[in-house]
DNA sequence: CCTACCGATCGGTAGG
DNA sequence: CCTACCGATCGGTAGG
């Protein structure tokens, strides 16, 4: 199913280089392979699920030995938490960049709104873009100390989304209460995890636009 | 965590009669028991997944020893199936009853669509309906022959929701295709189980109604 | 990062 | 339904 990757970045490069690389507190940072990890890690979670993914699967999906995930994380909470991490950073600076776009600022709220979503479905849909999926579906997975630290982000997202709903009801657009809004909308987004298939049906544009074309009312 | 219901209902019953239960071809259904065991199960899995859930937790939870669920249910499989199956016939069954309320189909679609959704809403949210968030959210731990079979109830279970909807397209209040609209407006409901909180915020009419607000364009 | 391994847990079963 | 149990698997670690 999964294409193993394996070795081939290794071909010829018969031996690592010796020196052992520094360690952070508790992970170690030396890029690819790590990164590697969380990738290979993210597909699986989401795929399977965290409680059903071993870490003997992460480790061979990754071409490494079943003791080696541990070198890079010191648990498998921590490899969950870190994927769903890397999730909500990207996501918040693809909302970012979405919103600091030449002349955002002064496009109409419904404008905006449409970015928004566009980003967000893109974020969500995209090819490769596990690690938000995994954050959304498998909050349970996390300890409360985990689960603080990503209510953070998460509240940053959303408050990205407040202003935009609140112009978009004060001129008539949105008739719903806007927290409830908020929450309504971005589970229909969200949800498309389950059921979108980036090979038939509508692309990720065309749900944008239903999506627009669902939650406003004409201006 | 869970009250220890325990053998309370035996105090008085010290030896459970004799006779052997009929047996259907691959579980039994001696009631009481088979479905102290379902709801427990329903509990757990949708609090801690069904990968997290042992059958040892569940077998506590219904006041059993360790071994005692494979009397009822032959794998751990069978019982989240059956869980998932019993969460969508009551959600069929609370769908059928609805349409068939005196008047329905004299209504003007959007009350038609508003009673779909207050009864999604009070099926998912109301007290102690684990079943359909089960459904819902472990998709993935069935087997594809479980997943075949619920997808013919849960194809049924939306195809009451296209007529309403193509009405209101017809109508012009609501302006998405269709089909998309039926995608979108589910997941804004079924993702309300990730934070409706009966004990504060809005409550399930209310949300009802936001939705309604949401989704439709006024007539 | 690999090798070799441990302790704990888990789904499931035989036999009553 | 309980008792007693098995085989397999799993997260994690020591030592290199």
């Amino acid at each position: 199913m999964t294409p193993p990757d394996l070795v081939v970045t290794d071909i010829d490069v018969p031996k690592r280089p010796r020196g052992r690389p520094r360690k952070t507190v508790d992970e170690r940072d030396d890029g690819n392979r790590r990164h590697e990890l969380l990738k290979v890690a993210a597909q699986l979670f989401r795929r399977k699920g965290f409680a059903a993914t071993t870490t003997r699967d992460i480790a061979a999906a990754a071409g490494m030995q079943s003791g080696s995930p541990f070198y890079h994380f010191k648990s498998k909470d921590a490899l969950l938490f870190a994927v769903m991490e890397e999730g909500m950073h990207t996501a918040l600076a693809n909302q970012h960049a979405a919103l600091s776009q030449p002349g955002y600022a002064e496009q109409p709220p419904a404008a905006q709104l449409a970015a928004l979503v566009h980003t967000h479905f893109a974020g969500l849909l995209g090819p490769g873009n596990d690690f938000v999926p995994v954050m959304l579906y498998e909050w349970r997975s996390l300890n409360s100390r985990q689960r603080k630290l990503l209510a953070q982000l998460i509240a940053d997202y959303e408050a990205l989304w407040m202003p935009v709903l609140e112009a978009l009801h004060t001129q008539g657009q949105l008739k719903a209460p806007v927290k409830l809004a908020r929450l309504l909308m971005l589970g229909a987004l969200n949800w498309s995890v389950q059921w979108f298939d980036a090979k038939k049906g509508a692309s990720v544009e065309e749900l944008g636009d239903a999506a627009m074309a669902l939650f406003l009312k004409e201006s």
